[in-house]
DNA sequence: GCTATGTGCTTGCATATTGCAAGTAGAAAT
DNA sequence: ATTTCTACTTGCAATATGCAAGCACATAGC
């Protein structure tokens, strides 16, 4: 007799993104990961946000599901887990990055330096595969130490 | 393991925009404003996913006061009111629009026509110039008729 | 003026989500 | 052998949400 109004939050594409964005924990986990270099539970735990152990597990969980991180253990170290962002996650960058650019300059307290929002508006292209390839850099660096 | 250089600068866009975007019901407003020309109260309560009265009023009051939205009372029937996209909230008109591109990729059943992300990776230009046109025509519309 | 309806909320309460502190399990280091 | 490190889980109090009802004020029709 569960009448289930359920509402199907896919189909609308704002609805889908709201998924992931409408959730604070999950855009600090995404900029983290996309623009910070974390990779690790305790990276993200550290984080100045302060997020508490329990969400921070239910959210990597959420956007392991959601495929926008690829869970990984160190096999040679095998209490570490590292969490990479998937080309879903990647692909977020350009609506990340100009979250921030609005960001700084409604902001009247924004610590970023004004050259950012700057660049993005004389270049955006060539500031988004800036970003694109610091990512991949850091994947890179962190991949090579992991295979030896 | 070596340490992964981290893309660094001191203050944080993210947590700013985490304020709005943070919450799947300010996003939904904010389509609503932004994109299918609602206005009212009524409008938003009566959008398919379905928010409940006590959190709509809320979040009206917090988009309010973040600056987002403009409340006025229609000068000839004072029980209609209507809320107004602020420019700060027209700004997140690239931001909104690059977040249902993305959906639309990653969204199997997703609703919008393929066209719709085709004319954005096409020109991204045009495509942000028409919404932004047609926010105008909206607002311009109900603006007429509430001056008379 | 009197009633009905429309519009924009507020209130109360059950349920769900979160924050906080503590605990646990399996490596790894000492 | 014991401590520490890392990634979680659990319990519980506080907070936020969903739902239904009610309320204030404003037109609208008679």
């Amino acid at each position: 007799m569960s009448k289930a109004k359920k509402i199907d939050w896919n189909g609308c594409p704002t609805r889908y993104a709201a998924g992931i964005f409408g959730d604070k924990w999950c855009l600090v986990i995404l900029r983290d990961v996309l623009l910070l270099g974390r990779r690790t539970y305790s990276d993200f735990l550290n984080a100045p946000e302060g997020i508490s152990t329990n969400i921070l597990a239910n959210r990597l969980a959420k956007m392991e599901s959601a495929g926008l991180l690829d869970r990984q253990i160190d096999p040679r170290k095998a209490s570490r887990v590292c969490y990479f962002p998937t080309r879903k996650a990647r692909d977020l960058l350009p609506t990340l990055i100009s979250m921030m650019v609005w960001s700084t300059q409604y902001d009247k307290d924004s610590d970023a330096p004004p050259s950012f929002a700057e660049a993005y508006r004389t270049d955006p292209v060539a500031t988004l595969a800036w970003y694109e390839a610091e990512v991949d850099k850091v994947d890179a660096a962190i991949l090579r130490d992991l295979e030896g």
